[in-house]
DNA sequence: ATCTCCGGTTGT
DNA sequence: CAACCGGAGATT
């Protein structure tokens, strides 16, 4: 009798090889769920394999076929088998991660299961992956309908990636001229009850175009052609809990299985997109139009109260852009909080109407001076200001994280966009080569002075970190633990290796997460840190699997955090 | 992930 | 001798 191998969604690597009774011989096909026993349970496997011959005895037979017609194509199993080994996890994880809440369980309800007809590939021409540099926000969607609608057009699937749920009020309204040549599907992660049916009409290929957010790269647009990626930069596209996937890289997996392009439009590049750029996988397309120039104010040499962000020199700034009319936007880091600088702007500016806008804020005030955080750029594009300045852009560049410098470029382009007329930032390092480089007015200086820090340092995208985070709601045992788990790596590190090459894989002592206490965890990490991928997804793997976790911890590994 | 077995400890 | 706990191992 013929084998099937068989996937779970357990962090186990190997696969489970059941028997194929002679009633269901032919029907069992690659891709497709099965229901059988695992672990003394009832539970959907999905089949990844076919053989005569197992090496195992004790098989058992499969209980029911629950597909049809497979729900994974072969580009989608290869696409998830890349996944799991990019992100840490294990090929069956990663493939119930593509399928809908419905069809991870078995049970028979009303709907049949099977609703999707079987696929058919159009041609595609050799792909071309682009980033589109578009300091321009306005000017975005010129440049991407006409590709989309042609792709559409030629018969193929688009999925488009925004990074979070107020981009949608700005791109629905966009793809509103190519409703009328296919229909849209909007997939989001609270999908709630209608998250099959809306995944149906993807996967039955009824719909072409689909939109949502990182998790919809796993949405099964049939014939897929083209993969947009909107604001490629934002830290929304990386998953905050395991598998902690970075939904830019997975689209890159999924576009090689699918021969799909990838576009990603963005104000600010990333640098690990931008090393693609340089190596010649990406091709880089400018669509710029000059934006306003940046200026710094040195406020090293004002004495200010401590805590104090409006200097004499900024007020003046402001006070020119009111009599002028106009508006202006302040920018705090959210760690800051806004209502200091408005006690400030009180004092001061008596006769200026301000108000603050944050996170939690509901609708944007209408003001002359607008203090606000990050959450102010789900208006970039549709709100501008006449001048913008940042407080404490020393704040943003000094953040103890690698991707500091980057997040301080975007934010300069952001304000950029916001700004008709002018920016400021305000610094006490106003001669700081490395602050130049995130103002100038190409963006070719920042890249030129991050990418060779970063190599020199092997962080991403030249190296691999791992973070192992331990949590518990007992602070003594999550250090307790990490420090366990720290001997656990360096052992493991120190036996010899299977084969000769040297993996250079360095780990960092335990330290407290970046966000010690979380929902009443505490939380500690250690760090791995190496030159080759493969090389650190192992051993952070390898670790993690030989480290017991005692009761009431939970260890977790985030490739890249 | 989740379950079971197993050995050691605690308790009446 | 049962009850309980944590660690190790397996899941086809």
């Amino acid at each position: 009798m013929p084998i099937a191998h068989v996937v779970f969604p357990v962090p186990v690597d190997n696969h489970f090889d059941y028997l194929i009774p002679g009633h269901l011989s032919g029907q069992v096909a690659v891709g497709c769920r099965v229901q059988v026993v695992f672990a003394r349970k009832k539970c959907v496997g999905v089949v990844v394999g076919l053989a005569e011959h197992s090496g195992y005895k004790d098989l058992i037979t499969i209980i029911k076929i629950l597909d049809a017609v497979p729900v994974f194509s072969a580009a989608m199993l290869a696409f998830a088998r890349n996944f799991a080994e990019h992100n840490a996890c294990s090929f069956g994880e990663a493939l119930f991660l593509a399928l809908p809440a419905y069809l991870r369980k078995a049970g028979d309800r009303k709907k049949p299961a099977a609703g999707w007809p079987a696929a058919t590939e159009v041609a595609k021409p050799e792909a071309v992956h682009r980033l589109i540099f578009d300091p321009l926000f306005e000017k975005r969607w010129e440049i991407l309908l006409p590709i989309m609608r042609a792709e559409l057009a030629a018969g193929r699937g688009v999925l488009v990636l925004v990074p979070e749920s107020s981009y949608l009020e700005e791109v629905l309204p966009h793809l509103g001229p190519l409703a009328a040549v296919e229909n849209r599907v909007l997939l989001r992660q609270d999908a709630g009850k209608d998250e099959y049916a809306r995944w149906l009409r993807v996967r039955s290929g009824e719909v072409k175009l689909a939109v949502g957010f990182l998790s919809a790269v796993f949405a099964p647009v049939q014939s897929l052609g083209l993969i947009v990626i909107v604001d490629e930069e934002s830290r929304f596209y990386k998953n905050d809990q395991t598998p902690f996937y970075h939904a830019r890289e997975a689209a890159f997996l999924r576009a090689e299985q699918e021969k799909a392009a990838v576009v990603c439009i963005s104000s600010a590049p990333s640098v690990e997109l931008w090393r693609q750029v340089v190596a010649g996988g990406v091709a880089f397309e400018k669509a710029v139009e000059p934006l306003p120039g940046v200026r710094f104010l040195d406020i090293s040499n004002f004495k200010m109260k401590k805590g104090s962000l409006l200097s004499p020199g900024l007020r003046l700034h402001l006070e020119k852009v009111l009599k002028e009319g106009g508006k202006a936007l302040l920018y705090v880091p959210a760690a800051k909080g806004v209502g200091y600088v408005l006690e400030e702007l009180a004092k001061y500016l008596p006769q200026a109407r301000a108000a603050g806008y944050e996170q939690s804020s509901g609708a944007r005030p209408l003001v002359d001076i607008l203090v606000a955080t990050q959450a102010v750029f789900r208006f970039r594009g549709r709100v501008t200001f006449d001048f913008a300045a940042a407080l404490d852009i020393d704040y943003e560049f000094h953040k103890a994280d690698h991707r500091a410098a980057h997040a301080a470029f975007a934010l300069v382009q952001y304000l950029r966009q916001m700004a008709r007329k002018s920016v400021l930032l305000q610094t006490r390092e106003s001669r700081s080569p490395q602050l130049h480089a995130i103002a100038d007015d190409s963006h070719e200086k920042f890249y030129a002075q991050e990418l060779p820090a970063r190599e020199e340092t092997g962080l991403p995208p030249f190296g691999t970190l791992a973070a192992l985070v331990i949590r518990s709601a007992d602070p003594e045992l999550a250090c307790a633990e990490a420090k366990r788990l720290y001997d656990v790596i360096l052992a493991a590190l120190g036996e010899p290796a299977d084969s000769a090459e040297d993996p250079g894989i360095n780990v960092m002592e335990p330290q407290q997460d970046r966000s010690a206490i979380l929902r009443g965890k505490f939380r500690w990490c250690v760090v791995m840190q190496g030159r080759g991928r493969a090389a650190v997804v192992k051993a952070a793997r390898g670790a993690a699997f030989k480290f017991r976790g005692k009761k009431d911890t939970i260890l977790t590994v985030n490739i890249d955090p």
